[in-house]
DNA sequence: AATATATGAATGAACG
DNA sequence: CGTTCATTCATATATT
């Protein structure tokens, strides 16, 4: 995308103080410009929605109504949701070591994630048991190698996310 | 940010075939789409660091969109959506099984499904786990008798739910 | 089209 | 630890 961005042209024939242009250059312009736009509205727009997705998924308990009866449900969160730089952390420090952390190496990362939100030792260690339990489950399926695979729709990952934006302008006038 | 990226004009004044334009419009031009040139540029990086962002944490399934060329769609299915027949042996699966299913018995399902559509051993996982979750919740809203003396239809109620975490260590985000 | 519902998938926490 | 449960998120489908 944005090499197809960058590959805009501007005529430079110039001659004396005036640039000439014929119309089909013109035209060229126009049409690159439109497509300038288009693309700056639909990545605007991407990121507002975008943004809009991070920072719902991301209000955490901002208020506790410490409901003092008892009969009624709690609204509030009760899981920890980890935020996204809290994830990076963990990601990290779980590709670096190869192994369960003991005690004392739970308490510097709650200790070092609790900089980026609330967490407890017992979210960190959670955390590490699913993470490992859930890494060998996608080896499992491993040891099978029949002809081949079949159609699926299984648990393949692509590090992409969609783009819902398609770059198209039909209109002439500019 | 968006009327920002509007405000761009085109000199029009036409003669005969061929647009003049004095340099200062050109400069004017080249500026204008200078302007916007970064403005995408921008805006693309922001969009894959998001999007990284987004996929660290939960790789979908989805293609790559491969834009090539100047179009390119979203088009894909990300969501296994089963078929009717599948639907149908899935159910009566779960109704001759009251149990979760082994591994094998995921596997032999999966084989049978793959007969009718393309389905893998998670979306069969996923699938039961779904079900007996929503069974199970479908039940739970027992209304609570306000009076008394509830005549206890079954002492089913073993699966108390005592604990519920505190999440300690609540500071506030700065 | 906009909203509501159904449901596949992701994941924190609990259990044995 | 491996497995299972419970809750939540996102999207496909249905409804208006």
């Amino acid at each position: 995308l944005s090499n197809y961005l960058m590959r805009m042209s501007l005529p430079l024939n110039t001659s004396n103080h005036q640039i000439v242009m014929t119309e089909a250059q013109l035209e060229t312009l126009r049409r690159q410009i439109c497509v300038y736009s288009t693309i700056c509205s639909q990545l605007v727009e991407m990121h507002k929605i975008m943004s809009q997705q991070a920072a719902s998924s991301r209000d955490h308990l901002l208020f506790d109504p410490v409901m003092g009866g008892q009969t009624f449900r709690p609204s509030a969160r009760q899981r920890w949701t980890p935020s996204q730089s809290q994830i990076d952390i963990l990601d990290r420090v779980y590709e670096a070591s190869n192994g369960n952390p003991n005690k004392q190496k739970i308490k510097d990362i709650t200790a070092e994630l609790s900089q980026h939100g609330p967490v407890s030792e017992t979210n960190v260690y959670n955390w590490f048991q699913n993470r490992k339990a859930r890494a060998k489950r996608k080896q499992q399926p491993l040891p099978r190698k029949e002809g081949d695979s079949e159609v699926d729709t299984d648990g393949e990952s692509s590090k992409e996310k969609k783009l819902r934006l398609e770059t198209e302008s039909k209109r002439e006038e500019v």
